[in-house]
DNA sequence: GCCCGGCTCTGCATCGATGCATCGTTGAAC
DNA sequence: GTTCAACGATGCATCGATGCAGAGCCGGGC
C-alpha cells in the first residue's frame, strides 16, 4: 500500500485537491461541512503531507546543517545540543554532520550539492578547511554560512568566536599568579589548520610578556589532535624534560588536560601541589574529575545563540549587510587542579 | 542571482534538458562534442543539481534519522559517530536528532510528517516512547524503523541490543567474586520508561541468587536520570546508609559511576579499597579517570553496524521478513576501580 | 428584477528533476 | 540497395504540493 496523496484525500472527500491543501494548511476559509469531510478523509487515509514536494515548491527545507569535526568530543556535542535546541525554537531542524577533520568532507558540505539545495544554511566549525577553499565559494549565490571558532578572520562570512588570545592569556596569568615559574603549554599546532591553537599559544606568550617573563620554547608541546590520548602522551614527554618537569601546564582543551592529569597521577605526581593544570572548554567531565579541572569556560549557550540568530537573520532578509564578527564571553573557572581543594561536589565554580 | 537549473544549462549548451541530465548523471551515451559543451556550460554557470527535486522524483532522500535522547551523553555521541560512519559507507547521510527524552518529540519523529517523507528510515533509541505509541504505527505503510536498546521486545520492529540482564549479572558477579558482600545498585528506574534499568536490576538480582546471597533492597537506589549529578547524589545518600556504606557499587552507566566516584573521593573514601565501583557503557572518560573505571563494554561498533545493516536491508527489499532481534556482544573490562592498579595509561583493557 | 460584491471552491501552471517512449541518423549485414 | 540494430538525442508526462486567477453561487442594495 502506498502513501496517500493530497489527490487521494480529495477524491475520497469529494472536493478538489486545492481545497484539501487549504484545510491541511488552515489557509483560506472553507465551509464547515467540507472541512469536516476533508478532515475525516485525512484521518481515514492517514494522510501525511509530503515534505519533499513542499520543499521543492517553496525552495526552503527548514533544515540547517551543523558541521563539526567530531561528535564524540564533548565540547562539540555540548555545543551541538545548544544549537539544536536554539534552532528548534525558530522552527528549524538541525542536521549534525561530523567531518572527522577531513578536508574533503568539509569541502563537500560547504561547496557541494547538499548545501545548495538540502539545507537552508550551514553553521560550520572548520578544522581542515583552508582560506582558499572558502574564498572559492561565491557568497552571493550560496546559502548562508556562519563560521564558529577563530579561523578565517577576514573571510566574507559571519563568524562567532571567543577571544582565544585573551582567554589563553588569562589562563596562563592565573598560573603565573600562583607563583608557578615553569609553565608548559600543551596543544600547539604550528601548521595551516591549527590556527586556534596558534592563537592560544600567542595568549600564552603574551601572558609571559606582560609579567616580564621569558618563554621557555622547549615547554611548548605540539599535539597532533586534542584528545585525552594526546594529552597523556604529551605529559609523559614533559615528565622526561631535561630540566625536570614543569610546575604547571596550560592545556589547550579539557581533554588534553584530563589526559595529562591521568599521566601525572599514575606517575605519582600530585595535582596541583607538584604540577597545576588548566584546561579550556569547561566540559562536564572536568567538573567531576578528581582533581576537578580549572578551565576557561566559553559560554556555549551564547555561542549557539549568536550563531543561530545570525543564521536566522541571514535567512530572513535579502539585504547583504556584510560579514559580521560576534564575540561570545568566557570566564576562568578555578577548581581543584590549580589549588581549590574539595569544593561542593560537582560545583560549577561559577 | 538565482541558482541555475538544468534548463539554463541546456539553453546555454544548445542541447535538450534531458541530455544535460544524462551528462550530469553519467547515464546514456552522449557524444563527446555535446558532452564537452554541456560540461562547459555546467562549469560556467556553476550548476548544482537540486536534490529536493531529485528526491521528489525518486521518492528517496538518502537520509536516515538517528534519534537519541541526549547528544552530550558520551554513550550516545560515541554510538552516533559509529552509526554516521557506517551509514556513510552505504551512501546514506545520517541526521541526528535529540529528543531530550520528551515523549512528544520522540512521537513526532516516529509518527510525524518528517519521517514519512524526509527520511528513508529511522534508527531510534527510545527513552520515553511507550509500547502503545509504537503499536499505533502502521508498520506496513511506514518507513523502516530500527530500535536500539532493550525496550519493546515484542514489538513489530527490528531491534538491536545487548543482553542487559546477563551483562548486569556479570558485572555484579565480578564484585561478588572480589569478596564484596554489601553491593549497592545505582540507577534503578521502576517506572514505565525505565525498562533498561529494570533489566539491569534483574541481572543484579540474578547474580545474588546464583551466589545464594540475599539482596538488601535498601541498597538498590533509584535515580531519575543517568547523569554524573545523579550518581554523585545517590552515592552521597548511600554514604549515609543506616547500616553504614556498602563495600561495592554497581552503577547502571559510566556517568553515574563517575559521579559516584567523585563523591567518594571528596569524602575521603578510597576506591577500590573501601568501595569498589563498576560502571556500564565503557565511555572514554572512564578509561582516563583516576581510578580508571571497571565497566561493561557493549560493542558500539557492532551495534551501529547491525543497526545500519538491518536498515539497509529493509530499504532494499520489498519482502517483509518480520521483525528481527539482533544481539551485540559485550565484555567486562576490569580496571582500577575494582582493584587493578595502574595499568598502562589509558589502557583499553581489551 | 437586476447588478454587484464577497465568499467558496476549483483548475491550471509551476517548482526542478527523472522515466519512458520515440524519433532520426548512421553503420553493418545480407 | 534494402533492412535493421544500435546509438544519440529529444519531448512529454510525472513526482506531490502550492500560487494564482478566476468560476460559480449566494445575498444584499437599488
Amino acid at each position: 500500500m502506498t502513501t496517500p496523496r493530497l489527490r487521494d484525500v480529495a477524491e475520497r472527500a469529494g472536493v478538489s485537491i486545492r481545497t484539501v491543501s487549504n484545510v491541511v494548511n488552515g489557509y483560506a476559509p472553507v465551509s464547515d461541512e467540507k472541512r469536516a469531510r476533508v478532515e475525516a478523509a485525512v484521518a481515514e487515509l492517514g494522510y501525511r503531507p509530503n515534505l519533499t514536494a513542499r520543499n521543492l515548491k517553496s525552495g526552503r527545507t527548514g533544515m540547517l546543517a551543523l558541521v563539526v569535526p567530531e561528535l564524540d568530543v564533548p565540547y562539540f556535542s555540548e555545543l551541538a545540543r545548544a544549537v539544536v535546541t536554539k534552532a528548534r525554537q525558530h522552527g528549524y531542524t538541525v542536521v549534525i554532520d561530523q567531518t572527522d577533520g577531513e578536508p574533503d568532507r568539509e569541502r563537500e558540505l560547504i561547496m557541494g550539492d547538499s548545501l545548495a539545495t538540502m539545507f537552508d544554511g550551514v553553521i560550520l566549525s572548520p578544522l581542515a578547511l583552508s582560506q582558499a577553499d572558502l574564498a572559492q565559494r561565491d557568497p552571493t549565490r550560496s546559502r548562508p554560512l556562519v563560521l564558529l571558532g577563530e579561523r578565517i578572520a577576514e573571510s566574507a562570512y559571519d563568524h562567532v568566536a571567543i577571544d582565544n588570545v585573551e582567554a589563553a592569556r588569562v589562563a596562563t596569568e592565573h598560573l603565573l599568579d600562583l607563583g608557578r615559574t615553569r609553565i608548559a603549554a600543551v596543544g600547539d599546532q604550528p601548521w595551516e589548520t591549527g590556527e586556534t591553537a596558534q592563537l592560544r599559544t600567542r595568549g600564552y606568550r603574551e601572558a609571559h610578556q606582560a609579567r616580564k617573563r621569558k618563554v621557555d620554547e622547549s615547554l611548548i608541546v605540539t599535539t597532533r589532535r586534542f584528545h585525552r590520548a594526546n594529552g597523556a602522551e604529551a605529559m609523559a614527554a614533559l615528565l622526561q624534560h631535561p630540566k625536570g618537569p614543569p610546575d604547571a601546564v596550560f592545556c589547550y582543551n579539557d581533554l588534553l588536560a584530563l589526559g595529562a592529569i591521568r599521566t601525572l597521577l599514575t606517575h605519582g605526581v600530585r595535582v596541583p601541589e607538584d604540577i597545576a593544570v588548566v584546561g579550556f572548554d569547561d566540559i562536564e567531565a572536568g567538573r567531576y574529575n578528581t582533581p576537578s579541572l580549572t578551565t576557561i569556560s566559553p559560554n556555549k549557550a551564547t555561542i549557539a545563540w549568536l550563531a543561530v540568530d545570525r543564521m536566522i537573520a541571514r535567512l530572513g532578509k535579502r539585504s547583504d549587510s556584510g560579514p559580521v564578527e560576534l564575540w561570545a564571553p568566557y570566564e576562568l573557572i578555578v577548581r581543584e587542579s590549580t589549588g581549590l581543594i574539595h569544593p561542593a561536589v560537582g560545583g560549577s565554580g561559577t
